[in-house]
DNA sequence: GGCTCGAGTGCTCAGATGAGCAGAGTGGTG
DNA sequence: CACCACTCTGCTCATCTGAGCACTCGAGCC
């Protein structure tokens, strides 16, 4: 195409998207055909000239979804926009409710529910709507009880979306991490913690987000690690953590020793499920959510757009 | 429209501008009938849930030159899309580009064209292609031989117009503004700088840009006005000037006894002209622009996206 | 010069789309 | 409870649009 058609391309797509002329009148007024218009206006298409956006916070992107699925082999992605996002909040928000949606749209619907918890977590659980399924219990998977600030966030989480869902919640009663092994293996080993955890193995589906590997972690903010212990655990090459458990950009876990001490389902339990549903959004995401995706620990991803494309360029 | 029906309306928008399926196949994956398809997306486009925009350097935004059209009274509007922009000097460019465009396919074409000096004029005529007209003779319209920088860049603007367009220039051999208004007096007696002010006045057709009131000014560069000039000239109202006239916001002089000593056509000899073309952009303008249209100092005016929407929404 | 080849053009035709209309459903009102 | 006004729905029909095809034209080659 030379420059003239080019110009032309251009002319006949303003008549055409912002004057709503049809073909045959931007011929009249080009002095084309209407078929050379017609042409004009797929090559403009073609090469890349009209961009649509669908500026909206339930939009989503379904070329992106796509290739995740394709290129990635995820059994389903699920990608909000983020045309229009003006901060940060917003594209948490935008996630946590595509997540939300997701949850209400899935069939068959899940007996029980396996869920992390976090920031992210609990923002999915304001947004389902009341009813979104009936009689889904719901089970935590990892420990949580919070050390210091925002108590019971954890267990509102999941005991929200079992109410909220028509069902029942059950709680790991315990630390996300312990300092000593002994201590952790000697929970691990009480009747109840035991059989939630078993609960949590038999679940229909997962529901976690991942964490990044840096000062803002819920980790630290809850006391269970140190901002020099986080600091180690970027030195050892860990990009964030998946219920509790940091890994490397290859999905390894970074620390095993701390990973011993970690309580609930580990990393290859994740993996062997049949359903696992990771909620990842967020600039600082973009590397946990390619470990995530890369190590196979979800086979549904619900994120962002420019986490998704972070994730298509690799 | 309630809820349920937005998020449709967004669904259906996804897959028709992003899966390029047909109203019956969405009607199908929806569950609804190809008219209610129909009639979703006219709604999400009516609710301005879809935005199309034409991404390239020529692109011009259509609507909005109707509306300056129609509400700010203009015998033509032409206004270059920022969508894509990413520099000063890239918008620059495309207003430049545009103008050129315009006087190139002007009918019928000019046979003297009246011209200021600037870096947008000089812009403009670097992007004139050679041949743009066959014979437009062009005569400078205000005084502006460089007193330190940059000599010649104003001549060189006259003389590039001329050459590009098959005819010859006019200079108008004359500072901006002098010193003393006896001098001003004494240089516009000058048979050759009278014989040329009135071939100015004589022109088809006027091109011109507007400076803001600023230490950038191009006054302040060459010489002619100092920084505490520029200064006092805000305090008076100056928002701009257009051929080195200072004014302020309704397009009023500023300061008439500065005016008095400034060589060149006078803003009411401007403002009589049957094609008066005023190529004005940059954030910086949005002011001067709303002054030059308020006070019809143009019949038709060149800008951006960005100040066009300015002068819309005052 | 005559030939082929390929790009570009104008057309036919079928499929896709929007305008307009009649009927169904809904909610308010006497 | 009947009636009316209003909205929404599914339809017909005319128009718009894209796919495919035959044709032209010019470039390159023998």
């Amino acid at each position: 195409m030379d420059e003239i058609d080019e110009l032309l391309s251009i002319r006949a797509a303003e008549l055409y998207y912002e004057e709503n002329k049809t073909q045959d009148e931007i011929g009249q007024a080009l002095r084309l055909t209407r078929w050379k218009v017609g042409r004009l206006l797929a090559q403009a298409k073609q090469r890349g000239f009209i961009r649509i956006e669908i500026l909206h916070p339930r939009a989503r992107r379904l070329p992106i979804e796509r290739r995740l699925r394709e290129e990635r082999g995820l059994a389903d992605a699920i990608v909000v926009s983020t045309a229009g996002v003006t901060s940060p909040e917003e594209l948490q928000a935008r996630t946590a409710q595509a997540a939300a949606d997701y949850l209400t749209a899935l069939r068959p619907v899940p007996h029980t529910l396996g869920v992390s918890w976090g920031r992210t977590l609990f923002e999915i659980s304001q947004h389902l709507r009341n009813g979104w399924a009936t009689g889904v219990n719901v089970v935590q998977i990892n420990g949580g009880v919070s050390l210091n600030r925002r108590p019971g966030t954890a267990a509102a989480t999941a005991v929200g979306i079992a109410q909220k869902g028509g069902g029942s919640a059950t709680l790991l009663p315990s630390p996300a991490i312990l300092e000593r092994l002994e201590t952790k293996e000697a929970i691990e080993s009480d009747r109840v913690v035991a059989g939630v955890i078993d609960l949590a193995r038999s679940a229909d589906a997962y529901l976690f987000s991942a964490g990044a590997a840096d000062h803002s972690s819920v980790h630290v903010e809850s006391g269970y690690l140190s901002v020099p212990d986080v600091d180690l655990l970027v030195q050892k090459g860990a990009v964030g953590d998946v219920v509790g458990r940091y890994i490397d950009s290859d999905g390894n876990i970074v620390d095993p020793a701390l990973d011993a001490r970690t309580v609930g389902l580990t990393l290859d339990e994740l993996r062997r499920a049949e359903l696992a549903i990771a909620v990842i959004s967020g600039p600082g995401k973009h590397a946990v959510a390619d470990a995530v995706v890369r190590s196979r620990l979800c086979s549904v991803l619900v994120t962002d757009e420019a986490t998704a494309l972070h994730l298509l360029d690799g």
